[in-house]
DNA sequence: CCCTGATTCGC
DNA sequence: GCGAATCAGG
């Protein structure tokens, strides 16, 4: 099974939002939990924790890496490894808590900007999109209730529709419909910052696990989306 | 035992 | 580049 771009990204958006390697080897089909660990450590992801790395016994160990029980050869001197800064930490924020939050004051996570008269949005996490404006902000109370997402249709229109030479960074590219059909485009709504999808979309893309009892039957998925078994 | 991610190394 | 084998912690 080969690295395609799709295969590619959907191992990283995967990868970043914390799910485990083997589920996404199995999300992915074909692949072995190793090889999505080797890919995504080619790729440069960071390494969620893990239990090994953080597992310190000691507190203060003296023997920085000493688990190389194989071959030891002359290698040595170890080239210091550039790190390549961390750019990317926006996206991924406080995990939202699936499960029907108590919570009564949500007012207490919106400190900055009360006035700002704009929408903000803001990702709190795999699933759990939450749009913030100043106005039409929504008790939590409500156990989680499963958007109803339909593909957004803008408009069927053949006219004004997104192309695919109309992508670029900023917008949603959320395919609507079937390539190869006459009025096949993409959302182009404005993307949820960090993230390639509109907030809509976003939380279609990016489904929270939720008991496999009451899940919803058949998301909505591009191309198909992964294979099912 | 199970799970996890990290690393190595032959291909 | 790929991923099975292996390592190592929870």
């Amino acid at each position: 099974m080969a690295w395609t771009d799709e295969r590619i990204d959907q191992l990283k958006r995967l990868w970043e939002a914390g799910n485990t390697a083997s589920q996404i080897a199995e999300e992915l089909g074909g692949v072995s939990r190793n090889a999505v660990i080797g890919k995504a450590h080619r790729l440069g992801l960071q390494s969620r924790p893990s239990p090994v790395r953080g597992g310190d016994s000691s507190a203060a160990d003296a023997t920085p890496k000493a688990a190389a029980p194989k071959a030891e050869p002359a290698a040595a001197a170890p080239p210091p490894p550039p790190p390549a800064a961390q750019p990317a930490p926006p996206p991924v924020a406080k995990a939202a808590p699936p499960a029907p939050a108590p919570t009564p004051a949500p007012a207490a996570a919106a400190p900055a900007a009360p006035a700002a008269p704009q929408t903000v949005f803001r990702s709190i996490g795999p699933g759990g999109f939450q749009r913030q404006s100043p106005g039409e902000q929504q008790a939590p109370s409500t156990p989680a209730p499963p958007r109803r997402l339909v593909p957004a249709k803008p408009s069927a229109e053949v006219a004004g529709k997104t192309s695919l030479l109309d992508l670029n960074d900023k917008i949603c590219k959320w395919p609507i419909g079937h390539p190869g059909e006459p009025d096949f485009h993409f959302c182009g709504e404005p993307i949820n910052p960090g993230f390639p999808y509109c907030l809509d979309h976003c939380s279609v893309a990016y489904q929270a696990q939720l008991p496999r009892r009451d899940r919803r039957p058949p998301p909505p998925m591009p191309y198909g989306g992964p294979r099912v078994r």
